[in-house]
DNA sequence: TAAATATTTAGATAATTATCTAATTATATA
DNA sequence: TATATAATTAGATAATTATCTAAATATTTA
């Protein structure tokens, strides 16, 4: 879980993750959503795949970035887990 | 929620949560789990403080630190809203 | 095959973060 | 009241992070 709480410490990825809720996207679709440059984006790409949050797929010459939801599970059950020893 | 991904983001707080689980703890019984001086655990209590993660009551000379579960809500939501995007 | 497009990698840098020691503040006790 | 104990604040520093530009790689198209 480690590398998901770094992923999601940034609002750039959190941001790219709302994004990836309603479509996938390429990294340049991804890219033109903000201000700051292509490498930029493309690094927190990374970071996002590091932490198994998003599958990257090309396509051609595109990459296509679609969620992966698949490690949240563990981390909901452990934030459940906090919010139930708070009401012991 | 920015002040909660930033507070989970480091395994020495999450940690601490995990020990506030059990039960509330002063500052310096926190300190005495940990390798690292006493200033660097207030700091990372006032980090959690700031997430509105924990909440500390001083009694005395000493200072009582217990789990506040309230700010999970969000968290939790925003993390089933992102699992579900992904069941789409 | 040459040029254009999409993306990532490399290398540099400013800002942020986690840590330390020393000093300070607040409380309790001899 | 002086000393001990608990905790935080101040100031410094090494490590990490997010960002940039320039260059490289891969693919498509003229």
């Amino acid at each position: 879980m480690k590398k998901f709480f770094k992923a999601v410490d940034d609002i750039t990825r959190r941001e790219i993750l709302e994004m990836l809720k309603t479509k996938d996207m390429t990294a340049g679709e991804i890219s033109d959503a903000f201000q700051i440059s292509k490498p930029s984006i493309s690094y927190h790409l990374d970071l996002l795949k590091q932490a198994d949050l998003v599958i990257s797929e090309k396509k051609g010459q595109y990459v296509y970035y679609s969620l992966n939801t698949s490690v949240l599970e563990d981390v909901i059950s452990w934030l459940v887990s906090l919010k139930q020893a708070g009401g012991k």
